[in-house]
DNA sequence: AGAGAAGCTTACGTTGACGTAAATGGAACG
DNA sequence: CGTTCCATTTACGTCAACGTAAGCTTCTCT
């Protein structure tokens, strides 16, 4: 095991490098830690993150860009850790899952819908700019 | 007396009406009206609420189950309405429209991947419970 | 006339996801 | 040794999108 402290396989890194590596703030490390969404270990008093906080930050934001609350989150991350967990557990987090995918489904139908839409309405509005402007081009 | 308002064209609904059609409260509108979504003329002191409130309203509670803020509502309702405006002003607002539909279209492509994603973490974990429950079907 | 019901305005409260400031402490540098 | 730089904790501030309560008018029914 290459478990040693000095630098060679840097298997921890500071907060601060979590936050360039990610381009989030200390506050929101420490925020997310608070909600139990990572659990850095401690050197003293300072955080360090291994991979796993790591992997769990990536996920974490990618949830965050549909806008799920980071409680639905953690529930996520509960799935995707939940290697020891008990079968009674795991079956109702499969549940959760199976709710959120579809869900995830509702939306992206929904989202699909939208798209087209935008889409008309903005040829739409370019007939109507083309006529305004004299049926001439109107791009500058 | 049951009264037949004015005219036998009710065009215009009181905020009442409104709430119940759309589901949504009295301060939900007089909301979005201070945020200038709504414009809802006077009777008095009282809102009454024309066919083009009505319009905006379904695209505003469409918009919000994408998470779009109100603000970004406001912005694609002005290019829904946006008949009798200047031809810079059109072209500015097809721009802000371009934008959100490459939004929305790269959101399309993340969710279908978080989509898939979770699919195979659910079959995944799907197959631990079988295995875990001793290779038995895990029905409830 | 009195009691509701419905509407209005004003304004403070709430939730989620952090921002930001203040006070503190160890480490590195010149 | 003092200064600067990170990091930590504690705690109040913020923004969006309303909720909710208080207090006032106005209409309607009995």
């Amino acid at each position: 095991m290459t478990q040693a402290n000095e630098p060679m396989t840097q298997d921890t890194m500071t907060i601060r490098e979590m936050c360039d590596l990610f381009d989030v703030t200390p506050r929101t490390l420490r925020f997310y830690e608070s909600k139990e969404l990572l659990f850095p270990i401690r050197e003293g008093q300072k955080r360090l993150f291994t991979r796993r906080d790591r992997a769990r930050l990536k996920l974490i934001l990618r949830g965050k860009r549909f806008g799920f609350s980071l409680e639905e989150i953690r529930q996520l991350l509960d799935l995707y850790y939940a290697g020891d967990q008990q079968a009674t557990q795991l079956s109702r987090t499969l549940d959760v899952a199976a709710e959120r995918l579809a869900d995830m489904e509702r939306q992206r139908a929904e989202l699909d819908l939208a798209i087209n839409d935008l889409k008309s309405q903005i040829s739409l509005v370019e007939d109507m700019l083309t006529h305004i402007t004299g049926h001439k081009d109107a791009a500058e």
